[in-house]
DNA sequence: CTGAAAGCGCTAACAC
DNA sequence: GTGTTAGCGCTTTCAG
């Protein structure tokens, strides 16, 4: 790689001194007017880049924040971190983004990867497997400004940005109530993430208010992905004499998951079975019957996440975490609309 | 942040300088066995984490490499994404990643970013808009190890990974054709991307090689989602007396567009119209009826890429830019399979 | 308004 | 085997 123009060679050129360079650069207003048109158009005629690394070892500032996440293939994290981006490049920081791929070794990684790298501050949605949470007293420790999102960590203070699984969970079995249906089963998520216990509970709350019954075999842990709802859905289907004649799935996946062995199976949805899910993927709007869907706006909570991140960076002394609780609404479609 | 723990620190507590620390932690066989045990006891007992930031500057090189993609959300940069990190964390390189959201502008920008990070490489799929090539030469000028996956650039001269569009356009609608469909759409992409292009002369070389009509008005360029692919589909079926009986998009996303208003118009699939996509993205499967597509590696271009750009990186002298052409094969599903 | 000098944390010649 | 020294590119006192 050829040597690349630095603060030196301009300095040279013009006979003045690095440190006027720089200050010209940054439209200092202690320099002149004539001084600064000069060092900037010779930097533009040179194309100049301004070594970040030099700039982040001096300052002890990065300008740039980590994420962590599971997986970008899943759509609500890609479009999370579009949202992330958008508050950070607007605020002049970059964003590196790392995949856990829902193992907790490689989140332990990622997070010392991060370290390193000197990051300003970190932002995570934790992976399936995470229960030990040392990785994150670590980050405490150190002083790291750190914000949840979606998937959080209880055990440890700080900043959080998590969407009201439980009343949004609560709402969908209502609606799935009141659609008539009453044999009501519950795909959930791994049993660790405080998300899957969340809308288990509101799943509950839901059925018990509604005088329904709630059976522990129509409840099964289950991952997160397309796979693991046909799994769960095999399961559920069974036994013909004790069938559900709803799913609850913890997202849109499994849901599909379960759509796509009910309708192996050779039933109706939604007149035998109704489904519901949680997201809002597209993937929802394209299926047959188009999947019902609790709607999370995932944009919206990266940038929110990133908001609270930046703050606390940049204000660290009356820093106090704070818990934002981001809501929607349910999409309803063909998948929950029986006929009577 | 609280004052981390540096070299120094190490070197103070035992007395011996920071070289001798910085060597040691590097297990440096001129160092003796004892203070190796040592430094490195010490620094994992204070949790000692190396400065990037300060190595990199230090040898001008960042172990980092920039990848700019058009958006993450597509499965299939997600997935070449994984395969990139996949390559890259075992050679010990980081990845960057940075979306351009199909702006040229964007592009320009983040190719700047990513020179001012230092990155030791960059991989580029370019964005849709992108015409002008100047920000690559800039990087050529600079020598910064350049790689092109998936879409690429034809005028500069680079290491390429390329699907094989025309081959695989080619036999996609050959299976249709095979399959008694004779007025046969296509709704391509962009026209600036070379990919756009390759793929419709697969689509024309087919139609002529078996004495098909090659309709002007049944290509129809657009971009790369579901809305682009029901616009089209809209222009397509407008008038019945001139309907094509099939349609071959330039993507799965596209294709998909196309079924929706298919089936809206009342229309079967595949009897009265057949559709055919390209990558095989797991919607394809989910979609009724099941989607035929092209099956892209794209994991696999991914780590190709990444193998690409670190062997120029670690052997720039010998460096020749290579071309790699991948292929792979046609999955047959529902869409095409009409009875005749 | 500008320059000189020091130093961020680390590494690599060069000494001894 | 280990220490000394210099410097990566930049910013920021301090001086003038």
């Amino acid at each position: 790689m050829k040597d690349p123009i630095t603060i030196k060679d301009i300095a040279r050129e013009l006979n003045i001194s690095p440190s006027t360079v720089s200050r010209a650069l940054k439209n200092n207003p202690q320099i002149s007017k004539a001084t600064i048109e000069q060092v900037q158009a010779l930097a533009e005629r040179l194309d100049y880049r301004p070594n970040t690394i030099a700039q982040s070892l001096r300052q002890s500032r990065t300008f740039t924040i980590g994420v962590i996440v599971p997986e970008i293939a899943h759509h609500f994290f890609a479009d999370a971190i579009s949202g992330i981006e958008d508050i950070a490049y607007k605020a002049g920081y970059n964003v590196i983004v790392c995949q856990s791929n829902e193992s907790y070794e490689r989140e332990v990684v990622n997070t010392k990867t991060l370290l390193s790298s000197k990051v300003d501050g970190i932002l995570v949605s934790v992976s399936k497997q995470t229960s030990q949470t040392e990785h994150f007293n670590v980050l405490k420790r150190r002083e790291v400004p750190l914000v949840f999102f979606d998937r959080v960590c209880e055990e440890i203070e700080a900043s959080k940005v998590i969407f009201d699984d439980y009343e949004a969970a609560f709402a969908t079995v209502e609606h799935l109530i009141e659609m008539g249906y009453k044999r009501i089963a519950h795909i959930g998520g791994p049993a660790p993430l405080l998300l899957s216990q969340l809308r288990h509970s509101g799943y509950v709350a839901a059925l018990k208010k509604h005088g329904l019954p709630v059976v522990e075999e129509w409840t099964i842990q289950q991952g997160f992905n397309i796979e693991d709802g046909k799994e769960a859905a095999l399961q559920l289907l069974a036994d013909p004499a004790n069938r559900p004649d709803a799913i609850f799935g913890v997202n849109d996946l499994v849901a599909i998951g379960a759509m796509l062995e009910i309708k192996k199976a050779g039933l109706h949805i939604p007149n035998e079975i109704g489904v519901a899910g949680f997201c809002d993927e597209p993937i929802a709007e394209v299926i047959e019957p188009a999947l019902t869907s609790f709607v999370q706006p995932s944009f919206e909570i990266g940038r929110t996440a990133a908001r609270l991140l930046i703050n606390q960076i940049e204000s660290p002394d009356n820093f106090e975490p704070k818990t934002e609780l981001i809501s929607d609404h349910l999409k309803v479609r063909a998948s929950t609309l029986r006929n009577r």
